[in-house]
DNA sequence: GCGCTATATTGACAAACATCGATATAGGCC
DNA sequence: GGCCTATATCGATGTTTGTCAATATAGCGC
């Protein structure tokens, strides 16, 4: 007895739109997506975002001791965010002393810019 | 007897940032922030990221059930992740008999591209 | 009307996140 | 060495998020 072939992808589909017209994701791109959701998710945070405005307006770098009265928030808290930017590469920090002195990435949010940019 | 005054702000910081140059929030421009966080965290999950990258690279608008074999996730969860990039004003929808066609709103993601502009 | 199909919403649940207070680490100064 | 200060990490806790299955909504064709 014959098997029934299954027929795979006939042609229109229900809403009209041609399926081949679609482009699908291509795997190897994906670890470039999964970056792009680190780097924007680093973003998605308010109190993360003011961190880095007053990185940028205050033209120098900052040390975490001047961040902290800022925001309302522990210590604690801060230096989480901070970790966090740190780790999506959106701030460095180098320590001196007693002291930890962040200041933006420019180069790394002009990225963030270009990927979001070419999304577009 | 004569109550010992509190000195604000004597000029230099324990780390040797000066306090006058650190470019605190201003609260008038938080509005912009938190809009700004609401569109990152739209933009923060891989998923919704294939999702837009998929619909801008199929050049024309693309409809619900396109989308839902794409990825290996129910309808109702993919139904949720554009209701997401929906309500960021990422993604417009519009609904045509059974089908809802969605397409990429180019205009906010060049918007949030010049708020990470701005930014840097 | 009825049944079928595409989409949206609901309720449940686990995982991730933001926050805190407490503690640990480590550099400077006496 | 011992103390003080700045930062990092830990543990607990409440909130938000991503996911599913189930259900509701709504358009089309009979």
């Amino acid at each position: 007895m014959a098997t029934e072939v299954k027929v795979i992808s006939t042609g229109a589909a229900c809403c009209g739109i041609e399926p081949g017209s679609i482009h699908e994701a291509d795997a190897a791109q994906d670890g470039a997506l999964a970056d792009a959701a680190t780097l924007f998710k680093a973003l998605s945070d308010e109190t993360r975002l003011r961190i880095v405005r007053t990185m940028v307006r205050s033209k120098h770098e900052l040390c975490e001791c001047n961040l902290v009265p800022l925001f309302g928030l522990s210590q604690s808290t801060i230096s989480y965010h901070l970790k966090v930017l740190r780790e999506a590469g959106i701030v460095e920090c180098e320590k001196r002393g007693l002291w930890a002195y962040y200041r933006v990435n420019t180069r790394a949010l002009m990225g963030s810019v270009k990927v979001l940019a070419e999304l577009a």
